[in-house]
RNA sequence: GGAGGGGUUCCCGAGUGGCCAAAGGGAUCAGACUGUAAAUCUGCCGGCUCUGCCUUCGAAGGUUCGAAUCCUUCCCCCUCCA
């Protein structure tokens, strides 16, 4: 094997969960041919954050490689809902949200992806030809007990969970794609083991030369105990303001830092562990190791001079104390702190803000309001609830002191 | 088609006529401690013109001085039998 399959297959195996069979890519590496790679995308959630960009990243690789990139946007089987992983059925989309869903997608996913050398497939293409007839000749490719040994299926039927037929058509519909695309490599998660294979099945039924198949693990949310998914609000966006970003990063915890590391940060393996080795010996302060990631990561998104300017905001801010630099600017007449807040956005209700202002947690130039009921004179001031919540309000006419 | 179980505030889940804006837990949020980390402790945890008022317990009606709790109809979910 030379020395560039060598490396091309190390960089291709970093942060990879599995890989099956890594002789067979091996072999596709070394056809020297451009190979096809498939990442089907199920147009649920149009929202792109750092858990999608694990496996993007990884097509960026095959990218850089040559290869080509086709993302299948699941158009057919969205009306399917994917059932990996899952512990009930899932909801049916409208068509019109599925494309609008998709077209978002795409769009996000080109921040990471070259545009020029991706292909996007919409899998209603094909597998709408197959109609009924094909439909079954499909289905009769797979047995029952097959498909109850996938975990989560089987979960399902022994916790007398209900399965619908149609969760069973999804792995055999996903397996088509890669039979219609005649894909060489599928990336997936780690919960996609089943239907990445299923596609390996169907094409050696086709008498085509299988996929192979990469899955990458699944990142761990802000939280740091389940998956980062935009439904539990434990993400960061890949649109999300640099700022945010960072700040988003920073509050994670020490022992995911590393995690996050492995499988989004561009560093060889050596430097990380270089840098976990220095933290663990307190040569390095872990808040530092991770300002570094959250650096590496704006900048990937935003460029290198948006990462060094919230850099140093986030500096400024929190280690210094100082005002954050761009905060929202309002005009606002108001008749009592509570609602002045909620007229700014800083609360949600007057109920929020007076409870707020009973736990201290807001204040106006720095000093912490005390009462509900003070008196705030008119014109300019910044006033801040919590630690994170900020706006510099101009007050038209004074608030009375009430009692 | 038949039998049974269930829908409670963001989530789980108690409550079966007044003491219920509704126990307990979780999540979120805030305060203390910090490195805007974790852990821990504390508080808050429907809304408002806030010592009071208004809206919430699948939906709509009804009984009652008073209903999340009782009655009627409807909608939805689940299990078992076929």
């Amino acid at each position: 094997m030379s020395a560039d399959i060598e490396k091309a297959l190390e960089e291709i195996s970093r942060g990879a969960e599995e890989i099956i069979p890594i002789e067979e890519l091996k072999k596709k590496l070394e056809s020297g041919r451009q190979l096809i790679i498939k990442l089907g995308m199920d147009p649920t959630a149009p929202d792109l954050h750092l858990g999608h960009t694990v496996i993007l990243n990884k097509l960026r690789t095959f990218q850089k490689l040559g290869h080509k990139i086709v993302l299948v946007i699941g158009d057919f089987t969205a009306a399917i809902g994917d059932p990996s992983g899952k512990n009930a059925t899932r909801p049916e989309l409208p068509r019109e949200q599925i494309l609008e869903n998709a077209k978002t997608y795409a769009e996000q996913a080109f921040k990471i992806l070259d545009k020029d050398l991706t292909e996007i497939r919409y899998n209603s293409e094909w597998s709408d030809k197959l109609g009924a007839a094909g439909t079954i000749r499909l289905a009769a490719k797979l047995t029952v007990a097959r498909m109850l040994e996938r975990d989560d299926f089987a979960k399902r039927y022994q916790e007398r969970q209900p399965i619908s037929i149609h969760e069973f058509l999804y792995p055999l519909f996903q397996g088509y794609d890669s039979v219609a695309l005649k894909a060489d490599v599928e990336l997936g998660g780690t919960d996609q083991k089943f239907n990445l294979l299923m596609g390996r099945e169907l094409q050696k039924d086709q008498g085509m030369e299988p996929q192979c198949v990469l899955m990458m693990p699944l990142l761990v949310g802000l939280d740091g105990v389940i998956k980062m998914s935009k439904s539990k609000g434990n993400y960061i966006g890949v649109t999300e303001q640099p700022e945010e970003m960072l700040g988003k990063i920073m509050s994670i915890s020490d022992e995911l830092m590393w995690n996050y590391y492995t499988l989004l940060s561009a560093k060889s393996l050596d430097e990380i562990n270089s840098l976990r080795e220095r933290c663990r010996k307190d040569e390095l302060n872990p808040r530092d190791a991770k300002l570094e990631l959250g650096r590496e990561i704006v900048a990937r998104y935003h460029g290198e001079d948006e990462a060094q300017r919230a850099l140093e905001g986030f500096k400024n801010q929190f280690s210094a104390g100082a005002l954050p630099e761009d905060m929202p600017k309002l005009t606002l007449n108001s008749r009592s702190i509570p609602n002045l807040l909620k007229d700014a956005g800083l609360c949600k209700s007057t109920s929020e803000a007076m409870r707020l202002i009973e736990q201290h947690a807001v204040k106006c130039e720095g000093r912490v309001i005390a009462s509900k009921g003070e008196g705030v004179p008119a014109g300019e001031a910044v006033w801040q609830v919590g630690k994170r919540r900020y706006a510099r309000i101009t007050l038209q006419s004074p608030i009375e002191a009430q009692s």
